[in-house]
DNA sequence: GTCTATAAGACGATAGAC
DNA sequence: GTCTATCGTCTTATAGAC
């Protein structure tokens, strides 16, 4: 075709991207055991050897498909916390790396996924439970990740009807207050009983 | 063995019973895809082609074993609201069914599982929903019911470290506030902006 | 009624032609 | 370098012996 004077290496790494972007959307849409590599290659135009031949294994190919990019950030103040932990759903909830979609989809039936996705979820625990002023933080800042974590399943994976069409904004409105809620720090001598 | 004087149908029920409880788990441990009939049959202690003798196919037998049973309740005030969900919790903590951790494991992969899954958890939107006062109500009831789905799906599937061994009374204390910002009635102007 | 044997097909992975 | 052909293994499901 007029893909002359194109190096080869260039070329092998557009295939290499034309079949991770493939892989991405079948794994995050039926997950690990479901998207079979024929599929893949047939999504993405190529043979299914040759993804064998530049990815070596299934697992493999998932684990450079289903990479997270770690949002790394400095120190926060609680307030803070919750700012950032609504906007990592605006972006959860809009354009959504599909590399985190397919870890999330497959995270409750491939043993590796699971594994990634214990180590995500975890320094994201660490990262919230660092600017949590109080003794439980790390105990508030796993609910705070699951909640985002359930949120996103439910919305994105599940695609509930009521959270269908809700903008990320209004969500994040109704979610503030909960958030709020585990981050501030307790008053003393709040239980009743 | 020591089974003289059973009638068949009693013999055959405790069968399908032992059958029901081995697919339970493993439905529940591996999901559908990688819980194999074999298996199955080997945790039993019955011959693969029993269980397809006595359920046909693989996903009524996944549909037999997943069967939530859901909790019908009565009309609750806003508070009563929060209360119960915070009980699911403790169901959900202690002593889970399993069936629902079997759908629960599969939600996200098996389709079937997810049709179900979105059955029960819109059951439950449309009954807190119900209770909330607040024009958004269903959408405050979409958020409290995928909030208490993270932190299941946390707790029992993915099993983070945080929230191991930690008791569902404490995680209710601390869900609470959380959960009232939700079913709490807004105030007029607490918009900023 | 229960189990043996097997059908029928999908999968990941490999070897070798071009 | 890319594709054809196929291997070996797994699966669900079935047919028939006992």
């Amino acid at each position: 075709m007029g893909e002359r004077g194109v190096p080869r290496a260039e070329r092998r790494r557009r295939t290499e991207e034309k079949i991770l972007g493939a892989a991405r959307t079948l794994f995050a849409e039926v997950g690990f055991e479901r998207a079979t590599i024929r599929a893949i290659a047939r999504a993405a135009g190529v043979d299914p050897a040759l993804v064998m031949q530049y990815f070596g294994t299934k697992q493999e190919l998932f684990q450079q498909a289903a990479r997270v990019t770690p949002v790394a950030d400095g120190e926060l103040t609680a307030e803070e916390v919750v700012e950032h932990v609504l906007a990592s759903l605006s972006v959860k909830m809009g354009e959504v790396p599909q590399g985190s979609l397919a870890m999330m989809r497959s995270m409750l039936t491939h043993p590796e996924a699971a594994a990634s996705a214990r180590q995500v979820l975890g320094e994201q625990i660490d990262r919230l439970a660092a600017a949590i002023p109080a003794e439980d933080a790390r105990l508030r800042a796993a609910l705070l990740t699951t909640i985002m974590l359930g949120v996103a399943v439910g919305h994105q994976l599940l695609e509930l009807d009521e959270l269908r069409g809700v903008s990320s904004d209004e969500i994040a409105r109704l979610l503030r207050p909960s958030l709020r809620a585990l981050t501030a720090e307790q008053v003393a001598g709040d239980r009743t009983g």
